[in-house]
DNA sequence: CTGAAAGCGCTTACAG
DNA sequence: CTGAAAGCGCTTACAG
């Protein structure tokens, strides 16, 4: 634990020009004094006190990133473009998991504000829950005006997000993408209607509906949690719906992975009987079997993003909203629906699933 | 950006009674001082500087933990691990992607250091390349010499790790499991040399195969990546080597996925063909297809039991060394080896592979 | 180009 | 129970 003193005292000059070195200030020093300075600094093995500086400075070159939970893959990925961006810039980068839990999202803003972190990057979506989300616009505001940058790259309800995603396009090109295939009878697993993400990838499917001409079904869309559970979940509602289906769609990966796995399950082959489909793109998405097919999202570009804004903001320059594009990838989990199964659902409304025994598909 | 001198002020008290008071410090003041001081900060949302505090303080109440890469599902649950123990004690958790490089490492144990971390948990395995890791001791020493704890939850170069996993022995029982189930022929996917981790699962695999009685087949075992990639390329130079195999076991849950990924497109059955089994139990293992026969590890405990341990040397506790359980979970993607391919093979050695066309096994 | 001094926001002996 | 003062390790006007 040496500190400056001591490497001033050892290379024989003021603690003033010693810290004009180390810190690599833009401040003139003699050539030998700055030699004699950096030797002594090897040879005590010195390293700065960040705390002491960044009680001068305004703050600490920390930046957090606030996840519903870190173990899901999308998380993941964003903090990773976080850290990828931030390391070369000398940032360290800490990560808060939510859970979606408004209070604890405040505590978690209450102890960076008091760390004095540079920037909060909010990964996740916003909750509609005004009450409880009261403490987090006062931490926010402060923090803002102690010149700590926040960035959104959900929506959210105190306004427009830095780094914007079209969600409800994604869900729409995707959609689109099913319907092209022949499908008409396409569910939708909603995820939680609560989190803004969520109603916007529901308008999505309601606004690619519309552009098909196909009338929505409100049987088949189901309101969800985030995970595999939720997706299993989905599929067992759907089939004990009755309602005739030949896709679904699903608001995340997550959802679609658990689905998948349930109608396996149950003995339904996707894709020969059901055709399924994600959004996000989590790298997990491309491994399973089948393949998933999904709207992809660059989402550790985001992080790298969600940085470059806040480093904007830190630098006081202006920071224009980012629009992020979203991509449909098909791969094995979507093909066109059951010939047969397909023509008679639309003669009489029944449904393939139970009309199609296993294996018989194409 | 209040004070506590504003504090202090507000409330008609000196500033050391008002830090008395909302530093909790265990020191008698009045109670309408305190009530004053209490009524003044929370007018004034008074958020306390941490690093002020810290300055004063060994170190910032902050735990690091290095990981590989926070994308790769393992570390993922163990950050979050360390994060459920660490809120409640008020620590923040950064995270850091060292993608094994000792470089890399270095430097982010340095800024680690710069901002006096309490502690730092390395969660990945160590590397086996000294000259490269000449730096890290050295920031390591001095961290712990300055208070702050060090814990490791995996082997590694500088001793004895704080968290222990029976690696060997756990892939030693999943050999056991196979051979229960009737597999002779079991390559082992390896994961890297390097890695001391991976080192000690491949002596799991010969271990496990000696209390069978089975010889070893050099041909059987594959140095890999530790990902997805690596399973895949994996299984390619195992059926190229034309060895017979029944099972595959990896070293990972990742490597498992991909070989099962690869063996799918080759038009493989698991586990009609081939059986295959993983190390980890990350959470996508349960939900794949089939779901994955695999080495339970505890991740989110070993988390948890690291930021303990971190506390035990941070309260100046002995911290003896705890030894994490593993289980063998057998799922859907083991099975028993085909009956005509194994009993060929065993008199006169050809491929079960090659011998098995699709959709003739069990 | 160099250095003495003030000050960032706290905590903590020390004296009362 | 209260408060004045020193000091943690830096940076940065300010004077030379």
């Amino acid at each position: 634990v040496t500190s400056i003193t001591e490497v001033a005292r050892r290379a024989g000059v003021s603690v003033s020009t010693a810290s004009r070195v180390v810190s690599e200030a833009d401040y003139p020093v003699s050539a030998e004094a700055r030699e004699r300075v950096l030797e002594a600094a090897r040879e005590l093995d010195y390293v700065p006190n960040a705390l002491a500086r960044g009680l001068l400075k305004r703050h600490l070159p920390v930046v957090a990133v606030i996840v519903h939970d870190i173990t899901d893959p999308y998380f993941a990925e964003i903090v990773r473009g976080v850290e990828d961006a931030a390391a070369p810039a000398g940032f360290l980068v800490i990560t808060c998991s939510s859970e979606r839990d408004p209070a604890r999202e405040s505590e978690y803003v209450r102890l960076l504000r008091s760390m004095r972190a540079a920037a909060v990057i909010f990964a996740g979506s916003g909750l509609d829950d005004p009450a409880l989300n009261a403490e987090l616009p006062r931490h926010l505001g402060a923090m803002r005006s102690a010149g700590a940058a926040v960035v959104h790259l959900s929506p959210h309800a105190l306004g427009e997000p830095e780094i914007r995603v079209d969600n409800a396009g994604g869900i729409a090109s995707m959609v689109r993408a099913l319907v092209d295939l022949g499908h008409r009878s396409i569910a939708f697993l909603a995820g939680p209607s609560t989190l803004y993400v969520a109603r916007e990838r529901l308008a999505g499917y309601s606004r690619g509906l519309a552009v098909a001409g196909i009338e929505p079904d409100p049987r088949l869309v189901i309101e969800t949690t985030f995970d595999h559970a939720g997706g299993a979940a989905a599929v067992d509602r759907l089939l004990a719906g009755g309602a005739p289906i030949t896709a679904v769609l699903a608001a995340n990966d997550l959802l679609a992975i658990g689905a998948i796995r349930r109608l396996a399950e149950r003995g339904i082959d996707v894709p020969g009987q059901v055709s399924v489909a994600g959004f996000d793109d989590i790298a997990i998405a491309s491994v399973t079997a089948p393949a998933l097919s999904t709207v992809r999202l660059p989402l550790r570009e985001m992080g790298r993003l969600g940085f470059a804004s806040a480093e904007r903001q830190l630098a006081g320059e202006p920071d224009e909203p980012r629009v992020v594009p979203t991509e449909v990838v098909l791969r094995g989990s979507t093909a066109p629906p059951p010939a047969a199964a397909a023509s008679r659902a639309a003669a009489r409304g029944a449904s393939p699933l139970r009309a199609q025994p296993r294996g018989a598909a194409s």
